[in-house]
DNA sequence: AAACAAACCTGTGCGC
DNA sequence: TGCGCACAGGTTTGTT
Protein backbone atom coordinates (compact mmCIF):
# COMPACT_ATOMS: atom_id res chain seq x y z
CA UNK A 1 0.00 0.00 0.00
CA UNK A 2 1.85 3.25 0.77
CA UNK A 3 4.88 4.28 -1.06
CA UNK A 4 6.48 7.46 -0.89
CA UNK A 5 4.25 9.81 -0.62
CA UNK A 6 2.31 8.05 2.15
CA UNK A 7 5.32 6.71 4.22
CA UNK A 8 6.29 10.68 4.31
CA UNK A 9 2.96 11.59 5.53
CA UNK A 10 3.37 8.73 8.28
CA UNK A 11 7.04 10.24 9.16
CA UNK A 12 5.97 14.11 9.04
CA UNK A 13 3.16 13.04 11.27
CA UNK A 14 5.62 11.38 13.76
CA UNK A 15 7.94 13.71 13.66
CA UNK A 16 5.10 16.41 14.88
CA UNK A 17 3.89 14.06 17.58
CA UNK A 18 6.44 11.09 19.28
CA UNK A 19 9.32 13.12 18.55
CA UNK A 20 10.84 13.51 21.76
CA UNK A 21 8.96 11.32 23.74
CA UNK A 22 9.31 7.91 25.94
CA UNK A 23 8.43 5.33 25.51
CA UNK A 24 7.09 3.55 29.12
CA UNK A 25 5.86 -0.10 27.80
CA UNK A 26 5.69 -1.85 24.64
CA UNK A 27 3.43 -4.76 24.05
CA UNK A 28 3.88 -7.26 20.98
CA UNK A 29 0.67 -9.02 19.91
CA UNK A 30 1.99 -10.86 17.03
CA UNK A 31 5.25 -12.45 16.92
CA UNK A 32 5.29 -12.47 12.96
CA UNK A 33 5.52 -8.36 12.94
CA UNK A 34 9.16 -8.53 14.88
CA UNK A 35 9.74 -11.87 13.26
CA UNK A 36 13.69 -10.23 12.22
CA UNK A 37 14.39 -10.20 16.07
CA UNK A 38 11.72 -11.72 18.87
CA UNK A 39 9.08 -10.36 20.72
CA UNK A 40 11.25 -9.92 23.61
CA UNK A 41 14.02 -7.61 21.91
CA UNK A 42 11.43 -5.42 20.93
CA UNK A 43 9.93 -5.22 23.98
CA UNK A 44 13.46 -4.41 25.44
CA UNK A 45 14.67 -2.14 22.95
CA UNK A 46 11.95 0.31 22.60
CA UNK A 47 11.17 0.20 26.79
CA UNK A 48 12.45 3.11 28.86
CA UNK A 49 13.58 4.90 25.25
CA UNK A 50 13.00 8.00 24.05
CA UNK A 51 12.48 8.83 20.28
CA UNK A 52 14.86 11.27 18.87
CA UNK A 53 13.41 11.69 14.83
CA UNK A 54 11.22 10.17 12.50
CA UNK A 55 13.63 9.79 9.43
CA UNK A 56 12.34 8.18 6.27
CA UNK A 57 14.40 6.16 3.62
CA UNK A 58 12.05 5.41 0.81
CA UNK A 59 9.20 3.42 1.88
CA UNK A 60 10.88 2.70 5.37
CA UNK A 61 10.60 4.39 8.44
CA UNK A 62 13.93 4.48 10.86
CA UNK A 63 13.39 6.43 14.12
CA UNK A 64 16.51 6.99 16.17
CA UNK A 65 16.58 6.36 19.94
CA UNK A 66 18.52 7.92 22.27
CA UNK A 67 19.75 4.48 23.48
CA UNK A 68 21.92 3.81 20.74
CA UNK A 69 19.58 1.57 19.08
CA UNK A 70 16.56 3.26 16.50
CA UNK A 71 13.53 1.16 15.43
CA UNK A 72 12.70 0.48 11.92
CA UNK A 73 9.38 0.06 10.21
CA UNK A 74 8.00 -0.95 7.10
CA UNK A 75 4.34 -0.85 6.59
CA UNK A 76 4.56 -3.30 3.44
CA UNK A 77 0.94 -3.85 1.61
CA UNK A 78 -1.12 -3.17 4.91
CA UNK A 79 0.49 -1.88 7.61
CA UNK A 80 -0.50 1.46 9.32
CA UNK A 81 1.20 3.66 12.42
CA UNK A 82 -1.68 5.11 14.48
CA UNK A 83 -1.50 7.60 17.09
CA UNK A 84 -4.78 7.14 19.66
CA UNK A 85 -5.16 8.94 23.50
CA UNK A 86 -4.14 6.27 26.08
CA UNK A 87 -6.44 3.47 26.89
CA UNK A 88 -8.65 3.52 23.81
CA UNK A 89 -10.24 0.19 21.87
CA UNK A 90 -7.77 -1.24 19.67
CA UNK A 91 -9.06 -2.16 15.86
CA UNK A 92 -8.13 -5.66 14.81
CA UNK A 93 -4.25 -6.85 13.57
CA UNK A 94 -3.06 -4.39 16.47
CA UNK A 95 0.25 -6.16 16.65
CA UNK A 96 2.39 -3.88 18.33
CA UNK A 97 1.72 -0.73 20.86
CA UNK A 98 4.08 1.40 22.13
CA UNK A 99 2.65 3.20 25.73
CA UNK A 100 3.91 7.14 25.04
CA UNK A 101 4.51 9.30 28.11
CA UNK A 102 2.56 13.04 28.44
CA UNK A 103 4.79 15.79 27.39
CA UNK A 104 4.53 19.28 27.66
CA UNK A 105 1.77 19.48 24.70
CA UNK A 106 0.08 16.13 24.72
CA UNK A 107 -1.01 13.64 26.63
CA UNK A 108 -0.17 10.34 27.77
CA UNK A 109 -0.75 8.13 24.35
CA UNK A 110 -0.26 4.74 22.46
CA UNK A 111 1.29 4.54 18.97
CA UNK A 112 -0.29 1.29 17.29
CA UNK A 113 0.89 -0.94 14.87
CA UNK A 114 -2.07 -2.65 13.02
CA UNK A 115 -1.38 -4.67 9.79
CA UNK A 116 -4.04 -7.05 8.60
CA UNK A 117 -1.57 -8.89 5.96
CA UNK A 118 1.42 -9.48 8.36
CA UNK A 119 3.58 -8.44 6.15
CA UNK A 120 4.64 -5.50 7.72
CA UNK A 121 7.75 -5.25 10.11
CA UNK A 122 9.28 -3.89 13.09
CA UNK A 123 12.64 -4.01 13.99
CA UNK A 124 15.02 -2.45 16.62
CA UNK A 125 18.35 -2.02 15.97
CA UNK A 126 22.01 -1.08 16.90
CA UNK A 127 22.38 1.77 15.15
CA UNK A 128 26.37 1.03 15.25
CA UNK A 129 25.64 -2.36 13.50
CA UNK A 130 22.70 -1.53 11.27
CA UNK A 131 24.86 -2.94 8.20
CA UNK A 132 24.36 -6.52 9.41
CA UNK A 133 21.16 -6.01 11.35
CA UNK A 134 18.80 -4.19 8.72
CA UNK A 135 21.24 -4.35 5.47
CA UNK A 136 17.87 -3.54 3.22
CA UNK A 137 18.41 -0.04 4.31
CA UNK A 138 22.01 0.22 3.23
CA UNK A 139 20.81 -1.11 -0.15
CA UNK A 140 18.28 1.51 -1.15
CA UNK A 141 19.04 3.48 -4.16
CA UNK A 142 18.69 7.47 -4.19
CA UNK A 143 15.54 8.82 -2.55
CA UNK A 144 14.28 10.83 -5.17
CA UNK A 145 13.24 13.92 -3.51
CA UNK A 146 16.16 14.70 -2.10
CA UNK A 147 18.62 17.83 -3.85
CA UNK A 148 21.03 14.66 -4.61
CA UNK A 149 18.30 13.55 -7.21
CA UNK A 150 19.12 16.05 -10.20
CA UNK A 151 19.17 15.25 -13.26
CA UNK A 152 22.45 13.89 -14.33
CA UNK A 153 21.93 11.70 -11.64
CA UNK A 154 18.68 10.29 -12.97
CA UNK A 155 20.28 10.34 -16.84
CA UNK A 156 22.84 8.20 -15.39
CA UNK A 157 20.67 5.84 -13.46
CA UNK A 158 18.47 5.29 -16.55
CA UNK A 159 20.64 4.99 -19.33
CA UNK A 160 23.38 2.54 -17.82
CA UNK A 161 20.97 -0.50 -17.93
CA UNK A 162 18.95 -1.47 -20.61
CA UNK A 163 15.68 -2.37 -18.17
CA UNK A 164 12.11 -1.76 -19.13
CA UNK A 165 11.27 1.60 -17.43
CA UNK A 166 8.47 0.52 -15.05
CA UNK A 167 10.95 -2.36 -13.54
CA UNK A 168 13.19 0.40 -13.62
CA UNK A 169 11.00 2.99 -11.35
CA UNK A 170 10.30 -0.01 -9.00
CA UNK A 171 13.21 -1.58 -8.39
CA UNK A 172 13.91 0.17 -4.84
CA UNK A 173 17.87 -0.35 -5.11
CA UNK A 174 18.10 2.21 -7.99
CA UNK A 175 15.31 5.02 -6.95
CA UNK A 176 14.18 4.09 -3.72
CA UNK A 177 10.34 4.87 -2.66
CA UNK A 178 8.11 4.36 -5.97
CA UNK A 179 5.61 1.47 -5.67
CA UNK A 180 2.90 0.62 -8.33
CA UNK A 181 0.53 3.55 -8.40
CA UNK A 182 3.41 6.25 -8.67
CA UNK A 183 5.61 4.40 -10.89
CA UNK A 184 2.01 4.78 -13.64
CA UNK A 185 1.28 7.89 -12.49
CA UNK A 186 5.19 9.58 -13.65
CA UNK A 187 5.63 7.56 -16.17
CA UNK A 188 2.04 9.07 -17.81
CA UNK A 189 3.25 12.48 -16.80
CA UNK A 190 6.42 11.67 -18.94
CA UNK A 191 4.42 10.93 -21.63
CA UNK A 192 6.78 7.51 -21.34
CA UNK A 193 5.69 4.18 -21.83
CA UNK A 194 6.17 1.39 -19.19
CA UNK A 195 7.76 -0.98 -22.00
CA UNK A 196 10.36 1.49 -22.99
CA UNK A 197 14.11 0.48 -22.39
CA UNK A 198 15.46 2.79 -20.06
CA UNK A 199 18.70 2.98 -22.14
CA UNK A 200 16.85 3.75 -25.24
CA UNK A 201 15.76 7.23 -23.57
CA UNK A 202 16.42 10.72 -25.26
CA UNK A 203 17.88 14.02 -23.67
CA UNK A 204 14.33 15.63 -23.54
CA UNK A 205 12.64 12.21 -21.94
CA UNK A 206 15.37 11.97 -19.61
CA UNK A 207 14.27 15.30 -18.34
CA UNK A 208 10.75 14.80 -18.86
CA UNK A 209 11.00 11.68 -16.68
CA UNK A 210 12.60 13.64 -13.85
CA UNK A 211 10.53 16.63 -13.73
CA UNK A 212 7.55 14.08 -13.48
CA UNK A 213 9.16 11.62 -10.67
CA UNK A 214 10.15 15.01 -8.69
CA UNK A 215 6.55 16.87 -9.07
CA UNK A 216 4.10 13.62 -8.92
CA UNK A 217 6.28 12.64 -5.87
CA UNK A 218 6.03 16.38 -4.14
CA UNK A 219 2.58 17.00 -5.50
CA UNK A 220 1.21 13.52 -3.76
CA UNK A 221 2.66 14.24 -0.44
CA UNK A 222 1.26 18.00 -0.37
CA UNK A 223 -2.19 15.95 -0.69
CA UNK A 224 -1.05 13.56 2.29
CA UNK A 225 -0.85 10.34 -0.32
CA UNK A 226 -3.19 7.98 -2.00
CA UNK A 227 -6.41 6.21 0.03
CA UNK A 228 -7.88 4.18 -2.48
CA UNK A 229 -11.06 2.67 -1.59
CA UNK A 230 -10.51 -0.02 0.99
CA UNK A 231 -9.29 2.92 3.46
CA UNK A 232 -6.21 0.97 4.21
CA UNK A 233 -4.19 3.93 4.31
CA UNK A 234 -4.51 6.67 6.73
CA UNK A 235 -1.80 8.96 8.45
CA UNK A 236 -1.23 8.68 12.39
CA UNK A 237 -4.13 10.69 12.77
CA UNK A 238 -6.63 8.53 10.88
CA UNK A 239 -6.89 10.92 8.25
CA UNK A 240 -6.92 9.71 4.63
CA UNK A 241 -4.70 11.46 1.78
CA UNK A 242 -6.69 12.87 -1.07
CA UNK A 243 -4.06 12.37 -4.10
CA UNK A 244 -6.21 9.86 -5.32
CA UNK A 245 -8.65 12.37 -7.04
CA UNK A 246 -5.62 13.79 -8.86
CA UNK A 247 -4.70 9.94 -10.16
CA UNK A 248 -4.78 10.77 -14.01
CA UNK A 249 -4.26 6.50 -15.02
CA UNK A 250 -4.41 4.74 -12.02
CA UNK A 251 -7.89 2.82 -11.57
CA UNK A 252 -9.35 4.14 -14.59
CA UNK A 253 -8.80 1.82 -17.03
CA UNK A 254 -11.50 2.18 -19.62
CA UNK A 255 -11.81 5.72 -19.28
CA UNK A 256 -10.76 9.25 -21.28
CA UNK A 257 -7.34 10.34 -21.06
CA UNK A 258 -7.28 13.25 -18.58
CA UNK A 259 -4.38 14.33 -20.50
CA UNK A 260 -5.14 13.84 -24.15
CA UNK A 261 -8.62 13.87 -24.23
CA UNK A 262 -8.66 11.18 -27.23
CA UNK A 263 -6.97 8.16 -25.87
CA UNK A 264 -8.52 5.42 -23.65
CA UNK A 265 -6.72 4.46 -20.68
CA UNK A 266 -5.53 0.48 -20.43
CA UNK A 267 -4.88 -1.96 -17.46
CA UNK A 268 -2.67 -4.54 -18.41
CA UNK A 269 -0.77 -7.34 -16.06
CA UNK A 270 3.26 -5.97 -16.55
CA UNK A 271 5.46 -8.05 -14.27
CA UNK A 272 2.77 -9.22 -12.05
CA UNK A 273 1.43 -5.64 -11.54
CA UNK A 274 -1.29 -3.98 -12.83
CA UNK A 275 -0.06 -1.19 -15.04
CA UNK A 276 -2.29 1.55 -15.93
CA UNK A 277 -1.70 3.94 -19.19
CA UNK A 278 -2.99 5.33 -22.45
CA UNK A 279 -1.17 4.14 -25.47
CA UNK A 280 -1.88 7.60 -27.38
CA UNK A 281 -0.13 10.35 -25.67
CA UNK A 282 2.59 7.59 -23.54
CA UNK A 283 5.40 6.21 -26.10
C1' DA B 1 21.73 -8.65 -16.52
C1' DA B 2 16.93 -8.87 -16.68
C1' DA B 3 12.28 -10.99 -16.65
C1' DC B 4 9.15 -13.85 -14.38
C1' DA B 5 6.65 -16.60 -10.86
C1' DA B 6 5.93 -17.74 -6.38
C1' DA B 7 5.96 -16.93 -1.62
C1' DC B 8 4.54 -14.42 2.55
C1' DC B 9 -1.13 -13.20 4.69
C1' DT B 10 -5.92 -11.25 5.23
C1' DG B 11 -9.76 -8.56 3.61
C1' DT B 12 -12.72 -6.87 0.08
C1' DG B 13 -15.29 -6.60 -4.05
C1' DC B 14 -17.32 -8.73 -7.80
C1' DG B 15 -19.95 -12.12 -10.56
C1' DC B 16 -23.18 -15.64 -10.25
C1' DT C 1 -28.31 -12.92 0.66
C1' DG C 2 -24.44 -16.12 0.21
C1' DC C 3 -20.34 -18.32 -1.94
C1' DG C 4 -16.14 -18.63 -4.31
C1' DC C 5 -12.69 -16.50 -6.70
C1' DA C 6 -9.61 -12.85 -8.20
C1' DC C 7 -7.09 -9.31 -6.64
C1' DA C 8 -4.67 -5.73 -3.59
C1' DG C 9 -0.27 -0.21 -2.22
C1' DG C 10 5.70 -4.56 -1.22
C1' DT C 11 9.86 -7.25 -1.13
C1' DT C 12 12.65 -11.36 -1.42
C1' DT C 13 14.01 -15.55 -3.45
C1' DG C 14 14.72 -18.81 -6.90
C1' DT C 15 14.32 -20.00 -11.99
C1' DT C 16 14.64 -19.21 -16.68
Amino acid sequence: MPELPEVETVRRGLEATVVGRRIERVEVGRERTVRRTSPAAVVEGLTGATIVAAERRGKYLVCPLDTGRAVMVHLRMSGQLLLAPAGSARPAHTHVVAHLGASLERAAEELWFVDPRTFGEVVVFETARADEQVPELGRLGIDPITDRFDRATLRRLVLGRRRRMKALLLDQHVIAGIGNIYSDEILHRARLRHDRVSASLHGREVTRLHVAIREVLLEAIEAGGSTLRDTQYVDVMGVSGSYQHAHRVYGRAGQRCLTCARGTVVSETVGGRTTHYCPRCQR
